[in-house]
DNA sequence: CTTTTTTTCTATAGACCTATAGAATTCTTC
DNA sequence: GAAGAATTCTATAGGTCTATAGAAAAAAAG
């Protein structure tokens, strides 16, 4: 039973444990890993997992909240910033994007695998899920205000078709690192502004 | 060792079987699921499961054809049918999206737990997969051809972009009944079709 | 009603998994 | 380099899970 002096080693440490954590649960799924892979990913023993968490479900909360915390982070700077519509959405998909080729497998386990938290901590997550997902639907209204969007469109319905198509192509790249991410973007925020449909009105395609 | 004479009660309860395994595994994942649990959902005792299928694995990989096949032959149908482009988008998306909420769980199983069977039966499944999605972006490029849609679109990235908002929108209807199909069927469609951006010249939203 | 076949049940072997306890080791600090 | 603290290790209790074997029950056939 330490007394938690919180030393430099264990808050290191305790970090590279949530990074295998999310490695192994991104792969494999929270139930079908164990805390031996875990352990054996970052070069301990399964018993010594312990020092870090206190169970493993411990483990996939603490990778759910990494996963989306820094993300949300970076979505109040996006909002915050002072851009054109079409660069802020264009700013979020590519920090969507980017956060699944690059940072860690922890947003896809945030994604897939919280459902299987208790109750009370699934409600904390949710809680910085809801408010990325209102900052994107306000830049959507602003967007509307502004008259850059329809004023027909569900700025709710807007918000959840990004982040649903940013998690599907998020899930293809990182099964295929061959996949061209800025491509990918451009084409993402192409469709979401313009659509696939012909305009007989010339009209430059979105500037970057 | 029975020698199979396949009867028809035989028939009905392994059907029967596949539709638990669907539920159960749609609900805890496949290794959040126990045999037992399954057994269960049917009324039959654990032991008793084998007699339908000779492992776990196997009863995942039934579950996985299960979803994907009938919901690939009715995108046969859609594709040899003889609409308009917006059509055959809106029949696709509402067929994907009707699946969710009515037919059973067994597409999203496939979607998220296939990846746990193992590499053959997997390519044999993706064979299916591959064929919608082709069939998908064979509507996309005849409708580049006939003028409906922009010559510059990646018909590839379209027939993906459909199949991941429609996912995305299908795992939101499962978890909330309430949602109303029909208004998120034709919302996707129209901005899969014009995107969200203000358009100054007069366009007839898509006709139905 | 008896025999045969199909379906379900009970019981269990054998594997694996989480979490804990206490020993061993490594690192700090004096 | 000795004492104390932090980290990792070994070993294991106690639980659950898959898959099998053989008995029991139900259904079908004669």
């Amino acid at each position: 039973m330490s007394a938690h002096t919180e030393s430099h080693k264990y808050q290191q440490q305790r970090l590279q444990a949530i990074r295998s954590a999310a490695a192994v649960f991104a792969e494999k799924g929270f139930h079908g890993s164990s805390t031996r892979d875990i352990a054996e990913h970052m070069g301990i023993k399964q018993g010594s997992l312990y020092y870090y968490f206190k169970s493993k479900e411990e483990a996939l909360g603490e990778v759910c909240l990494f996963g989306i915390e820094d993300y949300a982070d970076h979505m109040k700077v996006i909002a915050a910033s002072d851009q054109s519509f079409e660069s802020k959405l264009m700013a979020t998909i590519t920090s969507h994007l980017s956060s699944y080729r690059e940072r860690n497998e922890a947003l896809k386990v945030y994604n897939d695998e919280r459902l299987y938290l208790p109750e009370e901590k699934r409600r904390n997550l949710k809680v910085l899920g809801s408010g990325y997902r209102q900052l994107l639907e306000e830049i959507f209204e602003e967007g509307v205000r502004s008259g850059v969007l329809r004023g027909s469109i569900d700025c709710h319905f807007a918000a959840q078709a990004v982040i649903g198509i940013c998690n599907a192509w998020g899930d293809l790249i990182v099964r295929d690192p061959d996949l061209d991410l800025f491509d990918i973007i451009q084409k993402c925020t192409d469709l979401l502004i313009n659509g696939f449909r012909e305009r007989r009105t010339i009209e430059r395609p979105i500037d970057q």
